[in-house]
DNA sequence: TGTCTTGTATCAACCCCTTGACACAAATAG
DNA sequence: CTATTTGTGTCAAGGGGTTGATACAAGACA
């Protein structure tokens, strides 16, 4: 299962947990890195490996229930909804807003569009 | 001030505005944007900028102390500590950061390097 | 000196997040 | 059908963050 070995916990973050979960669920199903129809670890299995409660697991699914990305069955499990939802998101897209993302960050540091660029060039080489 | 004009709240962030101030602060000072010396605007002042209770703003601050990133006396203001702490950090390690945790984040969605570097540099073109 | 500014401290109140436990409903597997 | 799995619901308890108000302490300033 794709969820479970790339949902990582940051525990020195701010963002609480059921979020962290919650948000890189919908961002694999956004990119496409969890095809429609894969089914995601239990509420059980998932708090376990992330040493959760269930309940906080639980709260994540639902959240992603709510936003369509997600269909779940008592007993049956969770699963990518097979509907791309109303998502616009594309793979690309979210690959976009990372990037933005960075940009923002950096430029608060007055870096010049060559040092964002070198800096993501040597990242690359080094890791 | 430069703090006054780059600290910006994320209203849909999970992480709490205290935290939002003081980690943006922090990575203002570490990477040299506010230079050593430079007065930040006072509890009052950034707490109404930001729509914020005085408090809240106060915390930022004495966490940010505690780190030996700024010292603050009463009357006197909250300044850029002189000596650049223990902090290695130096602007480029923190442009650094910024580029791995986009990696990190674009790897997530199973991005290759060249993705990667042209998403960078489409969002340079467009923003 | 007296006044203003600024950081600090405290308080009660409120909301959100998490935990751990338990029970329940519904689908699956045998 | 039976047993298991799985998602859901509830609960009390505890911890954190935020607010808004108030009061205080200490430096700056005239």
């Amino acid at each position: 299962m794709t969820a479970e070995r790339s949902v990582r916990l940051d525990p020195r973050s701010a963002v609480p947990p059921f979020e962290q979960v919650r948000g890189q669920i919908a961002e694999l199903i956004a990119a496409g890195v969890l095809p429609a129809g894969d089914r995601l670890p239990s509420v059980r299995q998932l708090a376990g490996d992330l040493d959760l409660a269930a309940g906080t697991v639980a709260r994540a699914y639902q959240e992603l229930e709510a936003a369509g990305l997600v269909v779940t069955r008592r007993g049956g499990g969770t699963r990518v909804a097979t509907t791309p939802p109303v998502t616009p998101a594309a793979r690309g897209q979210v690959l976009a807003e990372y990037a933005a993302a960075y940009l923002t960050a950096g430029r608060r540091l007055a870096a010049t569009d060559e040092e964002l660029l070198a800096a993501v060039q040597a990242a690359l080489r080094s890791g």
